[in-house]
RNA sequence: GCCCGAGUAGCUCAGUCGGCAGAGCGAUUCACUCGUAAUGAAUAGGUCAGGAGUUCGAUUCUCCUCUCGGGCUCCA
């Protein structure tokens, strides 16, 4: 035989001399692809082009436009910065080097506790430039695991790599594959890669930062510099584009110049205070969640701040959650600890009496304060700190409410995030972990399979993350997507068989047996502050007009207009809306900059025309100017605007 | 907690190869009273994060501490 077959992606088939590698393939089908192919899928496994194919494969040609190229690119371009810093350093070691959204990083280890510096950065990213103007080829080989060690024997993280693929099942033939792009520089790899250096190019270092080797904080601390790359020069600049939007949009950042909150330093890590602006647009988002959570069936709890040991002992978390709770208090002969979580409050309100199935589901919620004790270098503004306030709730139903409570339960989560102005969810959906575990089989089924239905019915997409549940039962995660494309995980809907066993709760039935109810904990926001920090972002500070803390802001064209302006402003007070009014110490134009910069929903300008006919000039953020509005109208038109939310 | 980096006026940042600390914005005062994104002038404002060391002299060099940022880990 001296030709082969193969399928295409489309169907067709191409007829190849015998020995035709994939990049043949490429260039028998037209030049561009021959150019921009990457690496190949050849029978649903990726390899490299230079491979020979077999008779009969079904192969595709991977471009850069494709997730899986681009996987490659970044994965190739992590190998030059390996080889870039190999050559550069001497002594240096290296570890592993993966592909990641939006780029690739490498971790390294060089001599006697040397490190990098920013300078470093720029003279390997020079090194890596002229690596792929060298156009090297990507060349790979196969080794017995043996001869792996040999050649990796600088290398003691790639020994214990290839130690590890022995000793598993990966490795199949008991052979390691490493690759070779000059003289001086070979690495361990599973492959594939692009066919030589030349193909990379748009590519940017961007930081180090240090890595525990395998994560694990015993093993040493590495030194990863982590990278971005792209298949364009365009899509390079406009993944650097929006990360400067971002930072533009940093809550920290946005929290100062709108004065909503601070870090005083005196207050420790993680801990901050709210100014008066900033309490509005919480309150805001408190009193709509309040006022949903009363018409949604909801009871309102309060607990303290702190219990005794006992409690903390039945619920198990000082067996399993020690670790982030603060320290405990002494106090009059017992010991107390700050609350890390609500539940066990809410399982005191429930067994205060006796409760009959008539009396379920019962639904209880609380705006409770808890405390962690993160890591100090884990926190980070209102995203990640060590106090905040979870919107918590906690449904004790029957085992066969419980499909029904969830998708309820998860309409209403919906429907407030899209008040909120989110509208692209995703949701992850986490079962029973494989070691250790509470509940029957049978209970995990039936409580996995609800929270299964639940999202099919909401027609929510979401990805099953197997064995990623607490040991207490399943749960489904929501992330939602801001303006710019970030996820941020918001909303968890958590079963529970475990604390209604520990603290011994019960129900009597329809037919006078006591039974044991389940639990369904849920928090909606996650953290109040936390999910004020990503509306804070989403909105880039530019809350909507029911949430903003300034609504309108009056300006008065010269201070003979400021009596009307004041009577302007009581009357949409009286209206229910937050108003100030700025005299016209300032040019008009100033201050109409000042009320943008603070990025207020409206602002209304009112000079003689005005005060002769009862009218405003308004100013709404992100439009026109209109002038001679009726008051009247601007009262309906605000009213209308922040009735409908978001 | 660990690795790297940073901390100068309320904010954003210059600066000092070791010799009396600077700008813009903001604040205050005065003048201007103005119709849709920055009026002008003047004034105040600093233990150069804190502590120790080296030095005739430290904001600058060294060490320690604190706080912040980026990561690791973890998660709301």
């Amino acid at each position: 035989m001296s030709e082969i077959t193969v399928t295409l992606p489309d169907g067709s088939e191409r007829t190849l001399p015998e020995g035709a590698t994939a990049a043949d393939l490429a260039a028998s089908i037209g030049k561009r692809l021959a150019k921009d192919a990457l690496v190949a899928v050849v029978d649903g496994e990726e390899r490299d082009l230079a491979v020979p194919l077999p008779d009969g494969a079904a192969v595709s040609i991977v471009t850069p436009d494709s997730p899986a190229g681009l996987f490659t690119l970044r994965h190739s371009t992590a190998h030059v910065l390996a080889q870039a810093v190999l050559e550069l350093y001497p002594g240096a070691t290296f570890a592993i080097g993966p592909p990641i959204e939006h780029g690739f990083y490498y971790d390294f280890e060089l001599p006697a506790g040397q490190t990098f510096s920013d300078d470093d950065l720029r003279r390997i990213e020079e090194r890596m430039r002229a690596i792929v103007a060298a156009d090297q080829p990507f060349i790979r080989g196969e080794v017995s695991a043996a001869e792996g060690v040999e050649l990796f024997k600088d290398h003691p993280y790639k020994r214990e790599i290839i130690e590890r693929v022995d000793a598993s099942e990966i490795s199949g033939d008991g052979s390691v594959s490493y690759y070779r792009n000059s003289d001086s520089f070979v690495d361990l790899c599973r492959g594939p890669h692009v066919p030589s250096t030349g193909r990379l190019g748009h590519f940017a270092l961007q930081k180090v930062a240090g890595a525990y080797w395998r994560g694990d904080h015993t093993r040493p601390m590495l030194q990863r510099i982590y990278g971005t790359a792209w298949a364009s020069k365009k899509d390079l600049e406009e993944h650097l584009h929006r990360l400067a939007e971002a930072e533009k949009r940093d809550h920290r950042r946005l929290a100062a110049e709108l004065d909503l909150v601070s870090w005083p330093e005196e207050l420790g890590p993680g801990l901050a205070v709210w100014h008066p602006k900033g309490v509005l647009v919480r309150k805001g988002m408190e009193d709509y969640s309040r006022e949903r959570h009363a018409t949604g069936g909801y009871q309102f709890v309060y607990s303290p701040h702190i219990a005794k040991s006992v409690l903390w002992e039945t619920s198990g978390h000082l067996d399993f959650y020690k670790d982030g709770m603060y320290p405990p208090m002494e106090m009059d002969g017992a010991t107390y600890y700050p609350k890390p979580m609500n539940c066990p409050f809410h399982v005191m309100v429930y067994r205060s009496s006796q409760r009959s199935y008539r009396d379920l589901p019962i639904r209880l919620f609380e705006l409770g304060t808890v405390y962690r004790y993160e890591l100090s270098g884990a926190v980070h503004g209102l995203m990640r700190s060590r106090g905040f306030t979870q919107d918590d709730s906690h449904i004790f139903c029957t085992i066969e409410q419980v499909p029904e409570e969830l998708a309820s339960l998860l309409d209403f989560v919906l429907s407030v995030l899209r008040a909120f102005g989110f509208d692209e969810f995703q949701a992850k959906l986490s079962t029973r972990p494989p070691e250790k575990s509470v509940g029957e089989d049978a209970l995990w089924d039936r409580a996995t399979e609800g929270l299964r239905s639940a999202l099919e019915r909401a027609g929510l997409s979401y990805v099953v993350d197997e064995g990623g549940g607490a040991f207490y039962g399943p749960k489904i995660d929501i992330d939602v997507k801001d303006a710019i494309g970030r996820a941020w995980q918001l909303s968890t809907l958590q079963l529970d068989f475990n604390l209604p066993e520990r603290f011994q709760i019960e129900y009597i039935g329809a037919d006078g047996e006591r039974h044991r109810p389940v639990m369904i904990h849920r928090a909606l926001f996650g953290s109040v502050e936390r999910f004020f920090g990503v509306l804070l972002e989403h909105f880039a500070g530019a809350f909507p007009a029911w949430l903003a803390p300034v609504q309108v802001r009056i300006l008065p064209v010269a201070d003979t207009h400021l009596d009307h302006a004041h009577s302007v402003a009581a009357r949409l007070t009286a209206a229910g809306f937050r108003v100030d009014v700025v005299d016209a110490s300032d040019q008009l134009g100033k201050r109409i900059r000042n009320a943008k910069v603070q990025k207020l929903p409206y602002v209304l300008v009112v000079g003689d025309d005005d005060v002769a006919n009862g009218t405003l000039g308004v100013n709404p953020r992100g439009g026109e100017v209109e002038r001679g509005v009726p008051l009247d109208d601007f009262v309906a038109r605000l009213a209308a605007e922040v009735a409908e939310r978001r």
